[in-house]
DNA sequence: ATGAAAGCGCTAACAG
DNA sequence: CTGTTAGCGCTTTCAT
């Protein structure tokens, strides 16, 4: 047996080492490191010199143990099983990354029951700040957060007061438009498919989906709403509760655009085509709306920047503790594609 | 002008409180906590108690900094815009959940041209391993990650001698056995959709394409082969580049999902039926395969799965550094849909 | 079986 | 402008 020889693995390059190597202590490292004014140019250049030479890369847990800021930022979110949420993360991460912050996933799904001490775990770790996709937020979620000061805002979210930032899209406006859109096409029996009515998007879709109905002078047909879930399934399900109607819709709003798809196959099966028969609308715009055929016409909400926003959003509240909540609200838009026709 | 009252943020509960609480040292409840073996039991009882009346949470920072484990792995992915990343992603978050493990999330893009520094700095800061989807990998990545022992697992990756972990899938098995799905049908003319050659499984699926063709005795044909990336846009451009063709082919294999979409739109605007003039085949069987319309024929690569197990080996090596690096390979397997008719 | 004490790499007063 | 000195919360010897 021959003694396994202690590898010497390159320890990594810490301060110390690079004050050394540029002769100075290593609280001036760290000051010119983290870019403190009063530091003579020479030196700075000497330190950086130093840290370059040697491959000096920052330890984020010990900058943020004693202190400091980690450069990262925790995402909560539900799943990953819905591109809505991934283009929503593309808007954050671009975000992040323009400020040199990384990204921390977190799924709740993980921890059925224990999420509130997820969140306190998360708070206390090593994140500057968290954002939070969490369509059904127990609010002690938020009350943990709010009460430790820790940085947070909300995406898609509507209900709570205004202790929270918030980003969201209009989703009454979009859902109002959606609706209004089918009815000067001609349609008049317009099915519209619920997403789960815990969650306040869903809420107002709906609300706009009957204001709309209402301006129009065209009675409110509880009848013609179905529930859904949010998921593909469910819009599959809902439609054909629609089309087994006396009367079926002539179009049906889908409160997402997952929803519209399972809707779209649910008329195909049975026999009926799109627009020609039926037209459907969705809400969201995911990148799939696109593909499908025939192209979905759908009110867009602009993910990506809802993410982004939500991203700015926090990073001003890292840095700025005492900046009050904001709540930012972006514009959905409708995006008429190839899914809809004139009725009567 | 008021004082502001200094509030006293709720300080967050350390090893400290749960030492004075529980009348132990603090080493013993760090003990404790760490499942130490040697701890008396009523002494462990005591402790746990403390903490939990406390609602002690750990800090794994901390935790990291003194030597421990940061129970945090890094994922390095080239960007969230492909429902194929989120797939593995989706495996890799449930194994990691099971095992009371975070994610990190890092996207290349971001840096371009810094890559290298990155991935040194994800290997030097909090993660305990690194799983990489980096479909290009600059061989400098893993020769440092390699050289530091820091643990490490490639998905999707071929290429690269033995000194990496590799998960990845039969690319040049399901390739095949779609080719030769195609000929059985009928087909003899079979266009081809290729990805970015510089990517170890775009060549397999052509090399299986090929092989399958040569075992039919169907004469390769140069111009049958277009070439893709891997996105949408690029399927549609080489579908109709196939299409122009004088003697089109009856059936196209695309070498992912993603393009045979494009594909199936650059047919449709062709006037075309699917499957009635032309068959298309895909590879990956991503969620939305089963959506469009006709449901998309694909060959199903297990990328949950492959998350799962590249997580799995690297929580081993983590556990274990003198774990020899090993590469697993997971089966593909055709799912025959709607978009393929017999030719002929 | 448990306490004491030495850091992990870094930031942030505090002195000059 | 820069060096000195405490820790941040935790793991890990080293004692006992």
């Amino acid at each position: 047996m021959v003694e396994q020889p202690e590898q010497d693995l390159p320890r990594s390059v810490t301060i110390i080492d690079v004050a050394r190597e540029s002769g100075v202590s290593y609280s001036t490292v760290s000051r010119v490191l983290n870019g403190y004014e009063y530091v003579k140019e020479s030196t700075r250049r000497r330190v950086l010199e130093a840290a370059e030479r040697l491959g000096y890369v920052a330890n984020l847990q010990a900058r943020s143990l004693a202190g400091g800021r980690s450069q990262i930022v925790g995402l909560l979110v539900p799943g990953l099983d819905n591109d809505y949420i991934g283009e929503i993360i593309r808007g954050i991460d671009e975000e992040l990354a323009r400020n040199d912050y990384d990204l921390m996933l977190y799924t709740t799904h993980r921890r059925v029951g224990k999420e509130t001490e997820y969140v306190k775990m998360i708070a206390n770790g090593l994140t500057d700040g968290l954002l939070l996709i969490v369509p059904l937020i127990p609010s002690t979620y938020v009350d943990i957060l709010h009460q430790q000061r820790f940085p947070y805002v909300l995406i898609d979210q509507s209900e709570n007061g205004d202790t929270s930032s918030v980003v969201n899209a209009t989703n009454w406006q979009g859902a109002y438009d959606a609706t209004r859109y089918l009815v000067e096409l001609g349609h008049r029996r317009i099915g519209f498919i619920s997403g789960m009515m815990e969650i306040s998007s869903a809420v107002e879709r709906l609300e706009g989906y009957k204001s709309a109905l209402d301006d129009c002078q065209i009675a409110f047909d509880e009848s013609l709403v179905k529930q859904g879930n949010f998921w593909q399934p469910s819009g599959y399900a809902a439609a054909q509760e629609l089309l087994r109607m006396d009367t079926p819709p002539s179009a049906i709003f889908s409160s997402n655009d997952l929803m519209a798809f399972g809707a779209m196959q649910a008329i195909r099966e049975a026999g009926l085509d799109i627009p020609g028969d039926i037209s459907i609308i969705g809400f969201d715009n995911i990148p799939m709306a696109s593909i499908v055929h025939p192209k979905l016409t759908t009110v867009h909400q602009p993910l990506d920047q809802m993410g982004r926003v939500a991203a700015k959003l926090l990073l001003e509240q890292i840095e700025d503790p005492q900046k009050p909540a904001r709540r930012i609200t972006l514009g959905t838009q409708l995006i008429i594609r190839d899914s809809c026709r004139s009725f009567g």
